[in-house]
DNA sequence: GGATTATTTTAATCTAGATTAAAATTATTT
DNA sequence: AAATAATTTTAATCTAGATTAAAATAATCC
């Protein structure tokens, strides 16, 4: 008899799908990638999907609300024990990064929102818009707090952003490459903002 | 009568028609915009598109050729009467921005390079592989004569093409922000590099 | 092990949107 | 202004891929 924590082997799967999901929407965009391409990765029929989930829509959807679910906990863990703002954004970085290209991964890139029913559209949008102003508000609070120079966020923060972002589109998996984006990115894209 | 140096109406419209569809196909995605999104851009009927382009595959294929073209324009034009390394990279930076949010504009960035036709498919990897080998040659170089310190050129690079290439994702024509960008970015991304 | 429930497949539809051909319109030439 | 060439539209097809319903299989429960 499951208990209400552990996870049901639908549950699982879902989940499966999801990753499996991301992985083509990254590659391959929402339209450009067919039901049967993420299937396929999980060795079943396209048919199958719709045990899931409603409809292709609702799949890209999920890995969207996904995606900004692991967002923010990266977000909230990188607080614990930071002594500042350059010290939590770091952190932020590195456990983005890790979701990405670790065991979670892969997190799905919200590059195709306009493609979303509009309730949904509204709730994905309203979600990255508030990730955007917690990464905004950790730069203004290291700004503060004298640990980054004094810069304009919402341009640094989309500048930011768009680097992790953009991993998925030439990182493919490869091991060694997802350990040096582990260990010298954050400190790449944190350079420039450290307060002399 | 024509000579060959004067652009003729179908030039100049098959341009705008470029034009046109990099802004479609950077806001919804290759497969998500169809071909009347694209022509009711231009006032004009989808199947008009055909008149200027074999299908909708090479449409694409034209824009990220464009986009090639104008990148490589961008890196010529920096390295006249350039200093060093870093200023080499600025000015690419600057140029390269003006033709994304500027008249010549929107640059297709391209992201669904998967969609293409495999000999296509291959042109445009190369040219795209060869523009970031020169971007990297310029970091390199930077190193070299001391303009910028020394860093992961390979990650550096993507990097920063990461926050070239989102750029459409959140800027959607705003002429202040344009300005912005034009004013900022470069420095933003080039602040980290800067060797002291 | 049989009954019940969960999951997946098979085999059709259904549909949006790409493509095409012929006709209509507009521009250019002489 | 007629004739020719260039551009666009109208009105069909054609197709990939999403979706659905029913049947088949696999897992779980008693």
């Amino acid at each position: 008899m499951a208990t209400e924590l552990e996870a049901t082997r639908f549950q699982l799967q879902k989940d499966r799908m999801l990753r499996a999901a991301a992985r083509c929407f990254n590659q391959k965009g929402f339209s450009g990638t067919s039901l049967k391409d993420v299937s396929a990765l999980l060795g079943l029929t396209d048919a199958a999907l719709y045990y899931y989930v409603r409809n292709k829509e609702e799949l890209v959807y999920l890995c969207y609300v996904r995606a900004a679910d692991l967002g923010r906990e990266a977000m909230m863990e990188a607080q614990n024990g930071a002594r500042n703002g350059h010290e939590i954004m770091l952190r932020y970085l590195r456990n983005h990064i890790e979701m990405m290209v670790g065991e979670r991964g892969p997190i799905a890139i919200m590059s195709e929102v306009p493609s979303l029913d509009p309730a949904h559209r509204e709730e994905v949008l309203e979600l990255s818009r508030r990730h955007s102003i917690a990464f905004e508000e950790i730069l203004r609070a290291g700004i503060r707090d004298g640990s980054i120079s004094d810069c304009n966020v919402r341009m640094t923060g989309n500048a930011i952003m768009g680097s992790i972002n953009w991993i998925p589109k030439w990182f493919h998996g490869d091991p060694e490459m997802a350990q040096q984006l582990r260990d010298e990115l954050p400190e790449i894209l944190a350079l420039g903002l450290k307060a002399d």
